[in-house]
DNA sequence: CATGAAAATGTCAACGGTGACAAAATATGT
DNA sequence: ACATATTTTGTCACCGTTGACATTTTCATG
């Protein structure tokens, strides 16, 4: 086979990835994620199960493809944050910028087709965690918290409280839904904002 | 065999769960969690694998075999205050006079045995958000927020925080390693007095 | 004690996920 | 074009978990 003129040819094993993705999003938009099995996914791209696991970690992965770049993303936004401003300014703006929409679209899908809950639900426990250890780092550094100090835990703290308010405000926009960006927004800064004023 | 005299003679099923529980903890102390096989547990206790999940839904819930238990003590405890009172006193008790020394002896064991932290820790999660619902719904109940309301919203979000401290409490204990229960207390009252008088 | 329903266990097959190692494909330098 | 190192994939074996169905054990009742 020819080379391909210009572009960057995509190596064997993205191609692989990307025929994966697709096959496996097929399968799950027309019967659902449960209902799909590996092996399936695996022989519509003409691979094996294993090689599946090679280039996807789990099947949920598929799924939330891109969380990875996203936390990378806010990782940064907060990295960004110039040193001299509140910890607590860096951290609202860092999840009020956060892409919200993007990053909801797949998830969305999924609502859609019914089920699933308990699966992605596992996921999605996941992923909060991770955000919060994100926030918890941020805010170790730039306070210079000493470690297995009572600040430190009370970062932690806070920490997990700002994962929460992320993701109970888009649960709790789904639920409602009314799909509309800024009725997000306004729940994530309700949710920040009493957290700043003290839980009741 | 001679039927047992007086005592309730424990079912077949019991003898076998507890049995499979002995078992499997022998075997977790000496060699690890994640090194016991479930084939290894149940062929310790004379049965099959299949068995072992007819008593014990994962290899996870044998080490937390009472948390059930110890959940249903926490929603008694939250219902039995008495309706006038302000929920936050009512949440704030309830978690203070949890049994928290009897609760960690299990996860102490563990943590001497070193690694496991991934397999714990997501089943942590899980057990941290059944507590969130335990409050979240008894927070609804008392204040009568209308669902889907903003006011349902930032319960859900105080429900998770509130559980937030309790787990980053005991884990911050255990972290610091001076296991005396006045400290654990200390922390837990530290979290929610910066919880109630607001986050920064 | 016999009998039959209910409870407890065994058997089998399947799926999700992972490690170890072998085979094949690809890229690279000569 | 060739030889070689590196990537990519296949194969195999195993563990954790679950559903469906068959078999055995237990237990109440006649």
């Amino acid at each position: 086979m020819r080379s391909m003129p210009a572009a960057p040819s995509p190596s064997k094993a993205e191609r692989t990835r990307s025929t994966l993705q697709h096959a496996a999003l097929a399968r799950f938009l027309e019967h659902g994620v449960e209902a799909t099995s590996i092996a399936e996914i695996a022989a519509d791209a003409g691979v094996t199960e294993r090689t599946f696991y090679r280039h996807f970690p789990s099947k949920q992965h598929v799924l939330f493809a891109d969380y990875d770049a996203r936390l990378g993303w806010f990782r940064q936004a907060l990295f960004l944050r110039p040193p001299g401003e509140p910890v607590t300014t860096s951290v609202r703006i860092a999840v009020e910028s956060f892409p919200y929409d993007a990053a909801l679209h797949q998830i969305a899908v999924l609502r859609s087709n019914q089920l699933e809950q308990e699966l992605v639900q596992a996921h999605i426990k996941t992923v909060q965690a991770e955000f919060s250890r994100e926030i918890a780092q941020f805010l170790l550094d730039r306070t210079g918290a000493a470690p297995a100090s009572d600040e430190a835990y009370q970062i932690s703290i806070t920490a997990q409280c700002v994962a929460a308010v992320m993701f109970t405000a888009t649960e709790t926009w789904f639920a409602r839904g009314d799909l509309d960006v800024q009725e997000l927004s306004r729940l994530v800064d309700l949710g920040l904002r009493s957290l700043k004023s003290g839980i009741a």
